[in-house]
DNA sequence: AAAAAAG
């Protein structure tokens, strides 16, 4: 094996070079740094403020949805010291994306790469957004779509969706290859439940997601298709011809074909919308109901959704936080985070949390489900807090666990503001980072902990944490906290939070999820006691505004297949399932000049929560992860996510998927399978109750370029 | 089987 690090001489030979030749150093600090054109990268950032400007402009939401830390607008975070001011100058940074120095130390050797780099010409493209060009021309059409912006409103209220609806055809023309003309045919078929998008709040409004079913129902007949589905699928060579005179139109007939995917909700309609058992309170709040009758036989990998109370958007109409139990500082840090009224999720679990009770959540990917516990948690804090406030050396009184550090930063981030608005502190406990100020943090006294279970239960072991004053702890995530190597440890954590409150009353324990099932069945019957189990109505994938793709490619055309991907102009989430194939990919991005970074477990921390950042700040266009980046991290305007691989299972799906189309905007997933794995993905998408058109493609393909355009 | 989470 090479040395990881190549003497700073061999690597400047094989370094790109400025068109005027000199090599191109990658920092100021580096001797023959040029500063980036300013027009490349700002290009960019000039067209977000624009965006940023006309949203603000209609006044119809603040610029950020309410779950959004702060700071990833690049504003004020001014404790954090590894962004420095940088986010100010985004010329500071452009050149440190080709800083591989930084980089080769990681375990991939790059000098494989060295010669791909030498005709290049990278540096040029990087830094001047031109080269790229041809593919904007796409750009053109699209910007009005996205300058006219009616999708804010979304984020608020659902029913402001509609607009979204007649978009969608507006976009059928603006696919301009017409040699799909079936294709937009099919979409007017869908058109009429989109248009319904206004008809059905109303449904909601009377709290009949049974209703729901029924329309299911109507579509009953077309569930005949199903049965030509799983041939279809597997009859891919008889389609392979049609592929190479690239008659796409017949991709129509997958269309047709799929809709009965979409809505044969029956087999599912017992669990969810079964209506009858929760006429009856009692059952529908136990645990063990649900579990023990809701478990399908056929369902043995799907595990069976808990049975929930369903609030549904119209609810939450005209509601305040203050309505909700939210106190006036609480309530005015909210505003300040975004947060001005209360999403479903919020207004159905922060009455239960003041209450007192244990709490199961399930809101969808990006509806609010940090403020549905971090809000609450804050004001409970204040109930029993009294006098042991800012006492130096306190014990925590809360703690909140996510599986990745980069979620626990997050949440920390939304939590921290609401918690300093009352007068309490959080800090961070996770891994990677030195315990010294971690530690420090600890001993001088804070009230919420932040964090994932490694370091808390190290910290714990050591004698530093003290949780046996913690009377709420929350776990984001809590399906997969109970995954295997997760859940030892997070019973062990909660098994030392107290058991009661001070005043006497049970300690709380909340757990959210996107996909909250009963696989925490083990930590509900430990630790929680008749926990209340809400969700959201209407608010599944199925009626999320992401479209969702899958390309059957040859495994060998598979990464040139990804390269036009993520070649839009648009953020992109790239997903892998391994760390090598990750970094290996986001290498390979940049070779191609296209700006990408890589986020997995075999980085330091630092450079993680920089490349991440990079996404954020739009330094880049292009994350390759892998499922570290899966669950609950939000990112601005992500308006692409690809799986390289495709997911393990179904949730993997929802929570990759979840990284874009939030706050109500529009997203594209695309998920490349190999010819032998289309029946597990039919498999996923069907337990994710998500219809998605499945077509082979290639390189060079129209489809690629086209889903790469948005 | 991989990834995540402690070092």
């Amino acid at each position: 094996m090479a040395p990881y690090n190549k003497g700073a001489d061999n690597r400047a030979s094989d370094r790109p070079r400025h068109p005027n030749g000199t090599p191109a150093a990658r920092s100021s600090k580096h001797r023959g740094f040029r500063a980036a054109e300013p027009t490349a990268p700002r290009q960019k950032q000039r067209w977000d403020a624009e965006e940023r400007r006309g949203r603000s402009a209609q006044g119809e939401r603040p610029a950020r949805p309410n779950w959004e830390p702060r700071d990833s607008g690049g504003q004020r975070r001014p404790e954090r010291d590894d962004r420095g001011g940088r986010g100010f100058n985004r010329d500071d940074r452009a050149p440190r994306r080709f800083d591989r120095d930084d980089r080769a130390p990681r375990r991939f050797d790059r000098d494989d790469r060295a010669p791909r780099r030498d005709n290049d010409d990278r540096p040029r493209r990087s830094f001047d957004r031109d080269d790229r060009a041809p593919r904007s021309f796409n750009r053109d059409d699209r910007a009005p779509r996205r300058d006219n912006d009616d999708r804010p409103r979304r984020s608020f209220d659902r029913d402001d969706r509609a607009p979204r609806s007649f978009n969608r055809d507006d976009r059928a023309p603006r696919r301009d290859n017409d040699d799909r003309p079936r294709r937009s045919f099919d979409r007017d078929d869908r058109a009429p439940r989109s248009f319904n998008r206004d008809e059905r709040a109303p449904r909601r409004d009377n709290d009949d997601r049974p209703r729901r079913s029924f329309d299911r129902d109507d579509r009953g007949p077309r569930r005949f298709d199903r049965d030509d589905r799983a041939p279809r699928s597997f009859n891919r060579d008889d389609r392979t011809p049609r592929r190479d005179n690239d008659d796409r139109p017949r991709r129509s007939f997958d269309r047709d074909d799929r809709a009965p995917r979409k809505f044969d909700r029956d087999d599912r309609a017992p669990r969810k919308f079964d209506r009858d058992d929760r006429t009856d309170r009692a059952p529908r709040r136990s645990f063990d109901e649900p579990e023990r009758g809701k478990f399908v036989p056929a369902d043995d990998v799907k595990l069976a959704k808990l049975q929930a109370e369903s609030t549904v958007a119209s609810d939450v109409e005209g509601v305040t936080f203050g309505d909700l139990g939210i106190g006036g500082n609480i309530s005015r840090a909210l505003q300040e985070l975004g947060a001005s009224s209360p999403f479903p999720i919020q207004a159905a679990t922060i009455p239960d949390v003041i209450a007192g009770k244990d709490v199961l959540g399930r809101g969808r990917t990006g509806s609010g489900k940090t403020i549905a516990f971090g809000a609450p948690l804050v004001e409970k804090l204040m109930e029993h807090g009294g006098g042991t406030k800012r006492k130096m050396g306190r014990a925590p009184r809360a703690l909140i666990l996510a599986p990745t550090r980069e979620l626990a930063l997050q949440i920390d981030r939304t939590v921290q503001p609401i918690a300093r608005s009352v007068g309490l502190f959080t800090t961070q406990i996770y891994g990677g980072v030195p315990y010294g100020r971690q530690e420090g943090a600890l001993e001088r006294g804070v009230d919420i902990i932040v964090g994932t279970p490694g370091r808390v239960q190290d910290l714990m072991n050591k004698g530093k944490l003290d949780l046996s004053e913690v009377v709420i702890s929350v776990l984001d995530e809590a399906d997969h906290m109970c995954d295997l190597g997760f859940l030892e440890p997070v019973q062990e954590i909660l098994s030392a939070t107290a058991e009661v409150t001070p005043q006497g009353n049970r300690a709380q324990k909340l757990l959210f999820s996107a996909t909250l099932d009963t696989q925490v069945a083990a930590l509900v019957e430990q630790f929680l006691h008749e926990p209340s189990v809400h969700e959201v109505a209407g608010e599944d994938q199925a009626s999320s505004t992401i479209d969702h793709r899958v390309l059957v490619v040859e495994q060998r055309e598979k990464d040139r297949v990804l390269e036009e991907l993520v070649a839009g102009d648009g953020k992109t989430i790239v997903f892998a399932r391994t760390r090598a194939y990750a970094e290996r990919l986001a290498d390979q991005f940049e070779d191609a000049g296209i700006r990408a970074t890589s986020l997995h477990g075999d980085l330091n921390q630092s450079r993680r929560t920089r490349n991440l950042q990079l996404l954020t700040s739009g330094r880049v266009n292009v994350l390759v992860a892998t499922d570290v980046a899966a669950r609950g991290i939000h990112v601005d305007d992500v308006s692409l996510v690809v799986q390289a691989d495709a997911p393990d299972d179904y949730k993997a799906y929802m929570h990759r998927s979840g990284r874009t189309g939030r706050a109500g905007k529009e997203g594209t997933v695309v998920t490349l399978v190999p010819r032998g794995r289309i029946r597990k993905i039919e498999g996923i998408l069907e337990r994710a109750e998500i219809a998605a058109d499945l077509v082979q493609a290639a390189p060079g393909d129209g489809i690629v370029s086209e889903l790469a355009a948005r």
